[in-house]
Formats: C-alpha cells, sequence, structure tokens
DNA sequence: CGGTATCCAGCGTGATACTG
DNA sequence: CAGTATCACGCTGGATACCG
C-alpha cells in the first residue's frame, strides 16, 4: 500500500511551498534572461521586452531589485544613464531558469496538442 | 561593445517567450509533486493542499489535465473513484520542477534578507 | 466521495498620457 | 533617458454552500 502524502508537505511557511516554480512575476524570468550577458540600459530592455508597458517593467524591475536578484545603478558621468544588472544570487537563478526553458522548447508541441485534442473532446462533450 | 538585444527574442510565439518558469497557475507545481510518487486520488490530494479550496483545486487539475501532464481516470468498479496520476510529460516535468525547488530551498533566505534590506532602505528614504 | 454553483475581492496587468 | 500618474479591467483565486 502507498503511503499517504504528508499532512504538512506544503506549509505555508515551507520554501519549497512558496511556488518553487513561479519566480515573480509574469516577465521576471524574461527579464533576467536579458541581463544574461552583462548590464544593460533601461531602454535596451524595452527593446525586446517591447510588449511590456514601462510602467510594467519598471514594476517588476523593482520586485527584482527588492529581491536582490538585480542591482540597480545610476551613472551620473557625462551621460546619465541606469544599469541594471544581475547580482550573484541572479545569476544563480539562470540554471534553473535554464533548464526550465529547455524543457518548454522540448515539449511544447506536445503541450499544445494535449490542449487541442483536450478542447476538441470537451466540445463534443458539450455538443451531444 | 556589447551587441544589442535582438529585438524579436521574446517574440509572442516563441516557446521560451511563454512564461518559461511559470508552468501553469498558482499550485499547479506543488500538485505535480503530490503525484511524484504514483496517483492520488481527489481525496488524497486535499491532505497535503489544504490550503486550496476544492474549486480552486480542480480548476487547476483540470488545467493540468488539459495540457497533457496528468490524467484522471474514474474508477466504477467495486468501490467508485477517481485517480488522478503523472502522464509520461508530466512526468518529464520533475526534473525542472526539482531544479527549481533546489534553488528556492538553497536562495531563500538571501532573498528574504534582501527584501528586507531593501524595505528598510526604502522606508529610511521616505522618512528622510 | 468528488466534485459544482454562486458570488466576490484583490491584484496583476495594461493603455494612455505626462514629467524631471 | 528613465521613468510616474491615473484609470481601469480581466482573471485568478477564495469563501461558502450545495449536489449526485
Amino acid at each position: 500500500m502507498r503511503e499517504p502524502l504528508p499532512a504538512d508537505m506544503f506549509d505555508e511557511l515551507c520554501p519549497s511551498s512558496l511556488n518553487p516554480i513561479r519566480f515573480g512575476d509574469k516577465w521576471a524570468a524574461l527579464i533576467i534572461r536579458c541581463l544574461e550577458s552583462g548590464p544593460r540600459r533601461y531602454s535596451e530592455l524595452r527593446v525586446p521586452l517591447s510588449r511590456v508597458t514601462p510602467k510594467v517593467l519598471t514594476q517588476s524591475l523593482r520586485s527584482l531589485e527588492r529581491d536582490g536578484l538585480i542591482k540597480r545603478t545610476v551613472h551620473t558621468d557625462t551621460t546619465p544613464h541606469v544599469e541594471y544588472e544581475l547580482t550573484p544570487l541572479g545569476h544563480s537563478m539562470l540554471e534553473p531558469l535554464a533548464v526550465a526553458c529547455a524543457w518548454s522548447e522540448q515539449h511544447w508541441d506536445e503541450l499544445l496538442d494535449a490542449r487541442e485534442s483536450y478542447d476538441n473532446s470537451t466540445r463534443l462533450d458539450q455538443a451531444g
């Protein structure tokens, strides 16, 4: 007989219960990956993340900064600008991120197929 | 000089742009992990996921089923019951999931510390 | 036992316009 | 250049009660 699932397995205070795979908000992972190859300025980030409005981008960047994943630096020299870069902590997140991305790319088709056939059979159920 | 970020890096249709690390909804990852050691009945899942209301649990299970990650089986023998189990696709997600969980457990303290010091310094900014 | 029905609040997200 | 302000909305997630 299989063993029962422990009742406190996903206690609210246990780190492993804190949405292990949903780091941050909607755009967090993409931002991290944009900073993979070095520091980037705000306006640079806006290019690949053109679907994100400035407000939301700033919001996400602040959240990542708060969690110690990225560092925001205001440069006040001849050409004033702001740069974002990964902290060591942020850098350490690249690996799980890469693993997750690899999974997505490998299995995305399967998932879409499953979704389509599920929707089709569900629609038939409703019709019949 | 560093190279610019490609404009289409996170095109809407590219799998890698589809929130690589936010698989499914709030409880998806936890449910997958509950099914790691074999099939489970609805009422079994409710034990470790006691913080999830039945409605939301059903919702999440349906979503996972739709994406082909779990299989729902209605048994109609002497003791009628429903069982959920991982599909091969769902099973393949355990690895990225484990990597992500390991990261959380290793770096959770750092993240919380960063958060606290950020909040403190921000509060000081507002006060001053 | 394995769910639904109904209603609702919060918040994450977004569009648009404006600023030091 | 690097944001903020304001407004609004959809959708997720939750409380509670009920059902075959």
